[in-house]
DNA sequence: CGTACCGTTGAGGTGAGTCAAAGTAAGTGG
DNA sequence: CCACTTACTTTGACTCACCTCAACGGTACG
């Protein structure tokens, strides 16, 4: 939902409560327990939803990109956030404050229905998936995040990337559900492997389909459950 | 998103194009890989969604019960279901055709609202943190689904509840990340703490202050790693 | 009374968690 | 520019919960 997306009567409406802000890196856009407010979503940038439960672990479970609303759900169903949006890069942040979207629904239809398409976008519960699941060995997890990162943009002709990923050992940890110690020996494995070199924040992959290859290894063994 | 929440012109629309279905335990109301012509409303009874992968391991991402949305996400984004929906026990499901819905949402705000409300509603995110969570023992997370499931209507004053799980152990392991065996290996280890008792699909807790108890056991060590 | 699942049990192996300690990078202030 | 602090990363040794495999027991059903 960018302004290129809207139509005229909308951005009237729009103009008279938007706010947009620009968020630096590790900031917070909202915080887990926190009043929601409204919708936000960004323009440019990256961020990070995360969970704390009781015991103070942390789930990373989405990264937000470029056109993506966050906020929804706190904002239709109950009134705290129950994650916290952190930035990765700095964004450019759309605030719609709740009684504006509900006046939109209430008045545009095309509103309604590109705001339900942007949700419909959300890539998180089917990104676990491939990140989260612990029957896949870390090391392929981490490639299949590498392959959710990198954009065409990062990609020369010849199939090496580079790709920017500023997000620390610790909270890629958190979005594989797996522990800090752990990606430092699957990086290690994968620079020998020379399927990707981490140095910094910067990431090489000298071979996109050797690490397409690699995040499509069949597990080791078994065939895995079938029903119905 | 039952008839009691409609309004009397939302009704006229929707029952011109709405069909209620009757499914059996084990059918399927989609499959994945199928094409996403509408809109689902459970009105009575349980389903499973599950996603399978290249490799046939199979993932059981929610439990839908009554009043619950299922295939927006096909709906509003691609058109191919990402997922099966296959029933425990008998349901009473309403489909809605897309265009009848994409008609509802242009015609009547009332019924968007109700709509996003019942989205937002979707635990199915929110539920993976505590049943998939690799660094919360299978046992917890056994405990976690009992929690999740048990209805205040299964449970007696003096705390004991009883409750039916028509669902099998291979379904629960894929539910909760793990394998069938490791589920035969918590329900025996539940029984001898006398926390709760499986005997075919009748599931006996006897004390429900205890089963609580055990799901909110701290992890044995460290604090986890917490940033910014 | 097979056949076909489903569930249980035991033995064995391992990927990844845990802990502790050392190494490195990134501020901060004088 | 250099000490000093603080936070992040890496490494190695150890441990363990869970996976895997294989065999057996139950139960439903034609």
């Amino acid at each position: 939902m960018r302004d290129s997306d809207m139509t005229a009567s909308d951005v009237t409406v729009l103009e008279e409560s938007m706010v947009v802000q620009t968020y630096r890196r590790n900031d917070k856009i909202f915080s887990q327990g926190s009043k929601a407010t409204g919708l936000f979503c960004l323009q440019s940038g990256n961020a990070l939803l995360w969970h704390m439960d009781a015991f103070k672990y942390k789930t990373v479970f989405r990264i937000v990109g470029a056109g993506e609303l966050i906020g929804h759900r706190s904002l239709f169903g109950e009134d705290l956030h129950a994650a916290t949006a952190q930035v990765l890069t700095s964004c450019d942040v759309c605030y719609y404050p709740k009684d504006t979207v509900l006046q939109l629904i209430d008045e545009f239809p095309g509103f309604t229905r590109r705001f339900l398409r942007a949700l419909a976008r959300d890539r998180g519960p089917r990104d676990a998936l491939v990140l989260r699941s612990q029957h896949i060995p870390v090391r392929i997890r981490l490639c299949n995040l590498l392959l959710l990162m990198i954009k065409s943009e990062d990609c020369e002709k010849g199939g090496a990337c580079i790709l920017e990923l500023p997000i620390l050992r610790r909270d890629i940890a958190a979005l594989l559900a797996t522990r800090p110690e752990s990606i430092t020996r699957a990086i290690k494995a994968l620079k020998e492997e020379g399927i990707a070199l981490f140095k910094g924040r910067t990431v090489t992959v000298p071979n996109l389909v050797a690490l397409y290859a690699e995040s499509n290894q069949p597990p080791t063994k078994n065939e895995a459950g079938l029903s119905g």
